[in-house]
DNA sequence: TTAGTAAATGAAACAATGATGCAAATATAC
DNA sequence: GTATATTTGCATCATTGTTTCATTTACTAA
């Protein structure tokens, strides 16, 4: 439950929070914080802001990067917490129905760098049509 | 030379644009906008903004994500137009020196995507200690 | 070389996002 | 139930993205 999630990571259990993980639940893709307000009219756009700021930090949401210029989060289903996430998936957005999502079956690839370079993190961002677009 | 760039993109030659070709020529790793800024303090923020806009558009430049959360650009080294960037490199942001650069020797490796999905692009952002800070 | 014209600049103005400070409200622990 | 530490909601500010418009400038073609 959406309220053990927050317990879970120290969060307390508020009213705004329970929101936007329902928002987060309800869609299965990444959500800009444009998306978010759109559904929650009358959520304080600070609160909200640091409401994605926090469940960033604890690992209970992760950045999305999909090449559009918006920030996008995604619900964490792996493992994820304070010190570290574990979304080593790529994101994919489609370019038709402009949805971005998580595939989570997915691993990234290991990327071959050149010699004296150490890679601790790295971000996939797939473009192009979706399963129900293409 | 810069100019001859200018020209083969169909774009005009400006003083402003030259000066931001300068500063890409000059530094080697992709770019915010407000890097460029402090280098050329007399540039209208506007200006900046459009010039790199057509420079993207036009393929000199390419956008290169970084999980930062600022836009950053470099030139394009292989051959880009209007049509299509060939920007298939990963781009590594230094977690040390806050540098991020474009890892050109480096073909960003294709990803398994489940049944049905289209990919047209692929952007690889990695993350960890550079050749000189690690 | 000089118009004519299409493109580019620079300024104003507005929206969205990111970020901080502070007083009031409230979730939890006791 | 109350104390307290957290969270909210508001004000405020910075940066980036974006459009409109008048002015200036780069190229073209006579």
């Amino acid at each position: 439950m959406n309220e053990d999630m927050l317990k879970a990571s120290g969060l307390r259990v508020t009213s705004p929070r329970l929101q936007v993980l329902e928002v987060f639940t309800k869609h299965h893709g990444a959500l800009a914080q444009s998306d978010i307000e759109n559904e929650l009219v009358d959520m304080d756009r600070i609160t909200l802001y640091r409401t994605l700021k926090s469940f960033n930090d604890k690992g209970l949401i992760h950045k999305a990067i999909d090449d559009t210029d918006k920030t996008k989060y995604a619900l964490c289903h792996q493992d994820c917490d304070e010190e570290q996430h574990n979304d080593q998936h790529p994101h994919f957005y489609c370019i038709k129905c402009h949805r971005t999502e998580c595939l989570d079956e997915v691993t990234a690839p290991a990327v071959p760098v050149p010699e004296g370079y150490k890679v601790t993190e790295v971000q996939v961002a797939l473009k192009g049509l979706c399963k129900i677009c293409s």
